[in-house]
DNA sequence: ATCCCAAGTGTTACCGGTAACATTCGGGGC
DNA sequence: GCCCCGAATGTTACCGGTAACACTTGGGAT
């Protein structure tokens, strides 16, 4: 310990070019990649760095240069399922392209809370700034004012595409089984994901020459699902409804949990399809029937959409939604 | 558009200043809200800022303070429940302290990854490092290697003691309901937080002059539950076993779903109770009994720990752990 | 009246990288 | 042999805040 001299400041690149014998400038250079290095120079920096246990400071790079390479990301309801697989999504997608998240949570229906994530995350400097989840007026909002930094939303634009298309096929699916009354227990209107997932609903059945019969209304939890139980037991029993699309897994998974107090038996009575393939949703009794999108897909169309770039070769283009047919969903029953 | 003049570059101190007729120095005690600046003074500059749409540049003030008022967050397996519940507390818990949390994901089984991920958060300037869902041995490495910042551990420590002390509830648990036979489905060896459930179950049933019957292992996952139903079968047909304690909510899902196929019915023929109280764990089939533990209590308790603040008047004591009782344990039936 | 002190404000240098520009050097074309 | 050029490296200033210190004031104590 004391033969030990710990200095109380970690090395900068003026100690490092000190002991290799080089400019600070070819230490900043051999940390960038730069050309023209001669070879051996370049490893006597590197040697230096090693020794001295050095890190770059982001802070001061950051002050010379504009670019941060960072992203801001603005999640509200961290703890749902799906803004949590974005975020995770984004993660992968900023490091494939060599850069990282600076991620901010706030409280969707706290702007207060909103606008000190945003000031947060702009005071970082970031590249280029995405939100996760959000409500469609935060899109808007965000991008009219003027911020200085791209701004880019998951599950918005093209990636909107997929979880319309994903709806859709979830439609066609009930259709192609026989049933021709069809509900819906959707998600908070003015989430993104909810629009797209309800117009990809309507749009499936439409084509069939059908629609919605029913409209129920959850926030995104098994709880909402549950507390719908009642009426969509109402329903069935009514005749009125043999079929239901659920805009998330995790309201189906409550959906099922309260209709099982009612004796409406899923898929018998009711055939419930959910939406985002939650890991779980395999396990759930009965297994769920959902649909599954490429949400790393679209985390990289927000990435090469916030930084300009095109990703080099990584193509930003998404796979297609997936059906995931299990025993929730069965043919209709005369 | 055109009539705006749209300046390039955001506007710093030095403009502020100018604006307000005050120095640089001036506005930097405003901004940090310093005491003895005169009302009026402090007023103009606070309107120049507001005219100037200014905003702090943390890049140049971290350069300038050692501090950053951010705490790195190392995030393994990010979309596990547990994990992301964690995060999210963090973020509460620091935003609580004025704080904010810059998070770096990290497949906990690569260490290139994860000395990726450290040397981001310390490029940062992070006042404090806090470890979410870690492996013990990580923590070891961490805190052994001096990285010249404090570092924590979501569920170390202090915070194992609630993990713990909820496992021994659900123990106590079950023998109270005349349960002798009880094993477990455990978590991934080398995680703090199952080697804390791990321990306190097998303290909760020592106080009874019990022990283990059986132990399977998984990897949190639903799946990974699923995985050992068909043993568990086994032994409940055996006649081996009555009950059995999840390491977490998802594999006890995973391991009833399993167990519904081997025709054994839960409560009737095994008790399953789980650990975390997973908001989805109340709409299970059936709803299942769990453990629920105060994981921002714990965020507070990391928080506190790695900026040596006491975090003022917040008490840094987490809540006891509680156990939810719901339909998935019942009482032994000879 | 004089001194002292605290409140309020300004000056200067510095944090640790990097951009922009300058410089050295060796070799190929003429 | 001279010139030019590109490779390799060095010099300098600067990014935008803030710490440290210096400097004015205007009372209250003596």
């Amino acid at each position: 310990m004391s033969d030990v001299t710990r200095p109380a400041r970690p090395a900068g690149v003026r100690e490092v070019a000190r002991l290799a014998g080089v400019s600070t400038q070819t230490v900043s250079r051999v940390i960038n990649n730069y050309p023209n290095i001669r070879p051996e120079t370049r490893m006597r920096v590197l040697e230096a760095m090693r020794a001295l246990d050095y890190r770059v400071n982001n802070a001061a790079r950051a002050l010379g240069t504009a670019s941060t390479r960072t992203i801001g990301v603005i999640a509200t309801d961290a703890t749902l399922y799906g803004p949590t697989v974005g975020i995770a999504a984004l993660a992968e997608a900023a490091r494939e392209a060599g850069l990282w998240i600076a991620t901010a949570y706030a409280d969707a229906s706290d702007p207060a809370a909103i606008d000190g994530a945003i000031a947060h995350v702009l005071a970082q400097g970031i590249d280029g700034l995405v939100l996760v989840a959000p409500h469609a007026r935060m899109v808007a909002a965000l991008r009219e004012r003027e911020l200085g930094v791209p701004v880019a939303a998951l599950h918005a634009d093209e990636g909107a595409g997929a979880q319309h298309e994903g709806a859709a096929l979830a439609a066609a699916h009930l259709v192609g089984l026989g049933h021709r009354r069809i509900g819906r227990l959707g998600g908070p209107v003015d989430w993104l994901e909810e629009a797209s997932r309800a117009q990809g609903a309507e749009a499936g059945l439409h084509r069939a020459g059908l629609s919605l019969t029913h409209e129920w209304r959850g926030d995104w939890s098994a709880r909402s699902g549950a507390d719908r139980a009642a009426e969509v037991a109402a329903a069935v029993q009514a005749g009125e409804l043999t079929a239901i699309l659920a805009a998330n897994d995790q309201m189906a998974l409550g959906l099922m949990a309260g209709l099982a107090g009612s004796g409406i038996r899923v898929p018998n009575d009711l055939a419930v399809v959910g939406f985002d393939d939650n890991p779980d949703a395999a396990f759930y009794a009965p297994a769920l029937t959902t649909v599954r999108v490429d949400v790393l897909g679209d985390a990289r169309r927000c990435v090469a959409e916030v930084t300009g770039s095109s990703t080099g070769g990584l193509s930003t283009a998404s796979a297609p939604a997936q059906l995931v047919i299990r025993a929730s969903s069965a043919p209709l029953t005369t």
